[in-house]
DNA sequence: ACCCAAGTGGAACGGTCGGCCCGTTTCTGC
DNA sequence: GCAGAAACGGGCCGACCGTTCCACTTGGGT
């Protein structure tokens, strides 16, 4: 290297000082663990994440030493997404209806990335730039929060927790329910939102419940999958 | 064996026709695992099941050849409480009060039992005198929906596969919380219950949510843990 | 008391996974 | 081009899982 490398926090910022070669297996590399936990969620092993993107096993290793610091340079700008979503709500005039669509759109996105519905629900407290969009969130959450209360319509009762819950609730039944029954989770939001709403407050028609079928399906397909496999 | 083993539909029934040994193994077994399940949930290798049981693998595998059959066997009792649950709301004069009180005790049982959890969100087709249990369970269940509507307590829009996706949410919140934070599960109920309940519908008083703390340690220990794990 | 079959546990095997090392390839600055 | 370093990937190791086989033990009927 010519140029010093500077400083380069290891691992965490997109990937400076790195030959062009190993830059672009870094990039396989992202994609494909990115495909896979989109559909298998996080849990797949290293190994499958190296042959999906072609690469050594020693190469994955050498560019993500453990799984936390993979997850974090996947989920990196998809967190941005998350830290967006609450502040376009913010931007909302009306508070209410804006935390409506928080809700929606961060279950929405657990929905189509079942790796991103488990980054939700746990903290990695070794994958800094995750952590600081989620504080960062977190604290336009809380004042989203208060707003939609001063409306009148949101429930004096409600507290920030209860978004932690509806979240672990959702990956939950995203999990289970997989794609045997894709808008399961849809019930399951308006369900809480019906809860969260005060009296007389304007909320969303209840989804239909899934079919039943579509349901039997999903339980006989975890059944098999087996259940911590996910 | 001196008298004919009748039929003994094989690794269905407790253990007939076994020798005394075996089925002092039997139980073993079963006691392990149940030990377990409840603790770790469904997807604990059979080997470590043969370990706590103190017995060798092969014996494990020739009592039950499958997880399935092992998991039949283990939570047939508990099958039965669940059954016996529905019986027990539907012997409630008010069918609206034996409704609350029926989801409040299956969520109580999947939070007592993360393996339990896990068996309610998930179908076995090949277990037969579990699927049975769950069928007659079903089938009352049916019976006290139709009557809770019928007091105007319970919504219109409510539909029994409602139950299912709350089991299911709530076995992810029993999943994800762990001992860390173990009555979430109280406050997600507790949403869910406002939102089935009729305008004016006695219901019981939202429980608290768990301190943010509480919920802090359970994301960690998630994602210690690994989230397919579990 | 005896004897055979039922029952047992350990060993061996094939499979997957994660971590590590090392010979080889390939980029890049000169 | 050339040389050296950076990067690569395959291979090896130890761990765990589930399955199968086999020599040994033990129960229980006569």
């Amino acid at each position: 290297m010519t140029s010093p490398p500077s400083d380069q926090t290891p691992g965490q910022q997109p990937g400076p000082g790195l030959r062009a070669d190993a830059e672009r297996n870094r990039c396989r590399i992202l994609a494909a663990a990115r495909r896979l936990y989109a559909t298998e969620g996080l849990g797949v092993s290293m190994a499958s994440v190296a042959r999906e993107a072609g690469v050594g096993k020693a190469t994955l290793g050498r560019r993500f030493a453990t799984r936390e610091e993979l997850v974090n340079a996947v989920f990196a700008d998809r967190m941005d997404a998350y830290a967006d979503a609450v502040a376009e709500a913010l931007a909302d005039p009306d508070p209410w209806h804006g935390f409506i669509g928080y809700l929606h759109a961060v279950c929405a996105m657990q929905a189509a990335d079942r790796g991103f519905a488990d980054v939700l629900t746990m903290t990695f407290p070794a994958a800094k730039a995750l952590e600081a969009r989620r504080a960062e969130a977190y604290e336009r959450l809380l004042e989203l929060i208060t707003r939609a209360k001063d409306t009148g319509h949101l429930r004096e009762d409600f507290t920030h927790q209860d978004v932690v819950i509806l979240l672990i609730a959702n990956a939950g039944v995203v999990t289970a329910t997989g794609d045997a029954a894709p808008d399961t989770w849809r019930r399951l939001v308006g369900h809480m939102l019906r809860s969260y709403a005060a009296p007389g407050a304007p909320i969303p028609p209840l989804p239909d419940a899934p079919r039943p079928t579509a349901l039997y399906r999903a339980m006989v397909r975890l059944s098999q999958t087996g259940p911590g496999t996910a």
